[in-house]
RNA sequence: GGGGGCGUAGCUCAGUUGGUUAGAGCGCUGCCCUGUCACGGCAGAGGUCGCGGGUUCGAGUCCCGUCGCUCCCGCCA
């Protein structure tokens, strides 16, 4: 007999269905019996009168657990009476796939490390699971915008001889008779593309940051989206590629979860105005400062209260939640990002933050040889081990720009959530390898 | 790496100025309950108070150390 969802049960009234999924509640009275029944669609009642004396398919049901897999078949029967749908299920044949232990280690206001330790039995609530539906509706958003628009997907490799760019640290691993790099950022590779001719690529794939990181928006692994753009004029054709693409996905992901979305996660996605406004650095510090906050000095990023504020500030006076910060100083960028002509200083760089978060950093590259070989000096980089990276500028690069952006600070957003691990389906940390 | 907070029952927490057998709700076990739907009622089990040391007649409570968790900063996406 064939498996029918929970959801589909409206219409079958009268009919004998097949359901299969979790007890998610047990009511065992002395003249009735009932099982709420969960799957991936939904609850339903399902209910069986006792007997006196109790038939063997009453005791069977009475030694359930709650979480116990099941198979159950019954006639689908509409009833005023319950508040589940007007439905219920009239218990014919009960099977026990899995019996549950009787006391399951998590309840839903557990520690959110605890749920952690038990990500299966969290991930069971139809809450949890939307967050990963909805990550799924955003990657095939994203995928949908590339492809109208030629990019092409590449799989770069994640074990690397050197590192891929200076700042974030470096997880080791043993290589046969040397040692590897767990790729910290796909950059040099999607650079490499645009040498090859690719025009523009994107990547959905782990990178791994060696950094001992204890905040709500760090994990030592995460699932980065980059973007490369060949033959750009500047850093804001990367822009105004990422801002168009970004607002097809939330509008995307709106359609198909917003009500959802606003019911379990009691946020409103709002769908962003084009463009994002853009600020540049210096400038960003003079708004804070002039609305009364601190700002860090010239030569120096926005550090997060900074960065929360001038949010705050530019969704107030633009009404927008995105802001696009611009033209970072060369101190607190890497040697790759192209500077400008007559400010040799400043780079052309930006950062996109989203009510106070930071989802991504890009920039155009530098693409001419000797500059790139000039600018690693000047930054004190030890060239021998990235040659091959440098190599890729010898034979003809286009000049080009992109981005790298974190799926997991976007998921965080997108859901009103406070921790990135709660939108990661395993998150790893410096503490955590396990599950 | 620097700073703050927390660690008491399976889960979430309370525990006065240090004082005798350490509590609650939920969960669990048993019994009762003709339709529940956060079901209800009665009874019960369950704790070396993270760990080690110290102060004290006496420590869940005070001190030191240690481990774990958590948030902020740094680093970044």
């Amino acid at each position: 007999m064939k498996r029918t969802l929970i959801a589909e049960l409206p219409g079958l009234i009268s009919e004998r269905v097949r359901l299969r999924g979790w007890v998610n509640a047990l009511r065992d009275q002395k003249r009735v019996q009932f099982i709420v029944l969960r799957d991936e669609t939904g609850l339903a009642q399902v209910v069986l009168a006792k007997g006196d004396p109790p038939s063997e398919l009453n005791e069977r049901l009475s030694a359930l657990t709650v979480e116990s897999a099941v198979t159950i078949v019954g006639t689908v029967a509409a009833d005023e009476r319950v508040n589940l749908g007007g439905l219920e299920l009239k218990l014919e044949e009960l099977e026990v796939d899995s019996l549950a232990e009787p006391e399951v280690p998590i309840a839903a206001d557990s520690a959110l490390d605890k749920r952690i330790d038990w990500r299966y039995l969290d991930l069971r609530r139809p809450d949890r699971k939307l967050i990963f539906e909805v990550q799924t509706t955003a990657e095939q958003a994203m995928r949908e915008f590339w492809r109208k628009e030629q990019f092409i997907e590449i799989h770069t490799p994640k074990l690397m001889g050197s590192a891929s760019e200076s700042g974030a640290e470096l997880f080791k691993a043993e290589y046969f008779d040397r040692t590897a790099y767990l790729a910290q950022s796909p950059q040099f590779y999607k650079q490499m593309a645009m040498a090859a001719g690719f025009g523009k690529v994107f990547e959905v794939g782990p990178v791994f940051r060696a950094n001992p990181s204890f905040t709500s928006r760090h994990d030592t692994e995460f699932t980065s989206v980059d973007v490369e753009i060949s033959w750009v004029d500047s850093h804001e054709d990367v822009m105004s590629f990422e801002e168009r693409w970004l607002a097809h996905v939330l509008t995307t992901v709106k359609e198909a979860h917003g009500e959802q979305i606003a019911q379990s996660f009691d946020t409103a996605l709002v769908v962003p105005e084009l463009p994002f406004p853009r600020i540049t650095l210096e400038d960003a510090k003079e708004l804070l400062r002039e609305a009364g906050h601190d700002a860090p000095p010239a030569g120096h990023d926005l550090d997060p209260p900074s960065e929360r504020a001038l949010s705050a500030i530019v969704s107030e006076r633009h009404g927008n939640e995105f802001a696009f910060v611009t033209d970072y100083p060369t101190s607190v960028r890497p040697f790759y990002h192209m500077r400008y002509e007559d400010r040799p200083t400043v780079t052309k760089s930006f950062d996109l933050l989203w009510r106070g978060i930071e989802l991504t950093t890009g920039a155009q590259r530098e693409h001419r040889y000797d500059k790139l070989l000039a600018q690693a000096d000047e930054k004190k980089v030890d060239v021998g081990p990235i040659q091959y990276y440098l190599d890729f500028f010898r034979f003809g690069a286009p000049p080009h720009g992109g981005f790298g952006f974190g799926l997991t600070r976007l998921l965080m957003q997108m859901l009103g959530q406070e921790n990135v691990r709660e939108v990661t389906f395993l998150y790893r940390g410096p503490h955590r390898l396990e599950p």
